[in-house]
DNA sequence: ACCTGAACACCGTTCAAGT
DNA sequence: ACCTGAACACCGTTCAAGT
């Protein structure tokens, strides 16, 4: 497994980030680890604390590569269409990255490349006519998913086991609704709120429903009561 | 430190979970580990092995005390006002335990206390006559929001240095339109969005944008195209 | 001056040995 | 049969010793 005696290319932070989400992609964030993440590039662990300071700012780094992923906004259409396009793409960056949400969650600091993003769309909206203050309450109102992702209740369960109709049938005792719910949806082979939906429906109708909403309130000239 | 040899009131899970809850209260999250969970309460770890079987139960258990926080819907309004009222209250259950959301979402299954709340809640909408489906996709949409928090960009951090005018012009200069809604933003005495902000507006803004875009979907019949 | 092996202070959990 | 000390297989990071 350990390479033999050969030159290995040098490290650079560059090459630690690209391992980094590497490893991420394949065996999901609880594998990245300083001490595997320089196994895999055949160094020591200390050595990679020429590149990055810490775990840490290991991640701030990952997360910099997927928002980097993100498409440049579109221009010509209106600032609605324009939001809706880039968080879209977003959410197609993220996609591919399983673990960046949580990783973006677990982050305290917006790191520059964050910024730039949230600076662009910010501007989407000012370009569009949205005053200041209705701007701000809507970055807010929008939160995680204006990078593309939403904090849904349970994400669907990996689910092995099937439904177990024994087990369905008590869920139908004690949480009526939630039996109703489930059944009704789309394709309902499994657990609860989350499962078996499209995913892809349910962002866009939430995101249709924030987009509405703040047209609403800025053709209405809506402005803070404070 | 370690009392002296005098009998100690017997463990139960429930004494686990209540020191739980009080140890991540006082340290934060990274403060409740098995091992200084058992030294708190004066065990060895293994002692807790048997009163939950790991720790993801452990933490399953630290949820459902939260969540057994919340207060029971009210009654008489419409769906909309006991919708919000119960949110607020898991706000502000969630707000008494501030690593709370965190620890939710890094769940992947809802434990009963969870799903009894989000059957109750499934309940009030249907109750007030929304469709199965609108109400399907109006959970969806809620996300997080329904257990009474949302996922902000980035919650203002500590900030123990204040603004930095030399930092800030800078931000001007590379990010402006993050900087201008930095300015706008009320008690702007820190970094970017989310700080210094009223957090307490800010979350009925979008509870709001939400409810009302449901009430106007549901009034005029909405159903899905599919 | 540079690099790194060993060590430190932790984890969650297993397991065998002791009572 | 019960309980638990020691051990295992990990962490992120420090630090001193070696080149």
């Amino acid at each position: 497994m350990t390479p033999p005696a050969e030159k290995r290319t040098p490290l650079s932070r560059e090459r630690v980030l690209r391992a980094a989400v590497a490893l991420a992609d394949d065996g999901g964030i609880e594998s990245l680890s300083m001490r595997r993440l320089a196994s895999e590039l055949g160094v020591v662990p200390m050595a990679l604390y020429k590149h990055v300071a810490n775990k840490d700012e290991l991640l701030d780094g990952v997360v910099d590569v997927v928002v980097g992923e993100i498409d440049p906004p579109g221009t010509g259409a209106g600032w609605k269409a324009a939001v809706r396009q880039r968080i879209l793409s977003a959410r197609s960056a993220l996609q591919r990255h399983s673990w960046a949400a949580q990783v973006i969650e677990s982050r305290s600091t917006p790191t520059s490349a964050v910024l730039a993003y949230l600076n662009s769309m910010i501007g989407l909206f000012r370009e569009g006519g949205l005053s200041i203050d209705l701007t701000h309450h809507v970055m807010h109102a929008m939160g995680s998913r204006i990078l593309g992702f939403s904090q849904e209740l349970f994400t669907a369960a990996p689910a092995v086991e099937p439904p177990a109709p024994a087990a369905m049938a008590q869920l139908a005792g004690t949480f009526p609704y939630v039996a109703e719910l489930a059944r009704a949806a789309a394709h309902t082979e499994d657990s609860v709120v989350g499962a078996g939906c499209d995913d892809q429906f349910e962002f866009e109708f939430a995101l249709d429903l924030l987009l509405d909403g703040i047209e609403r309130l800025h053709r209405s000239g809506w402005m803070s009561a404070q």
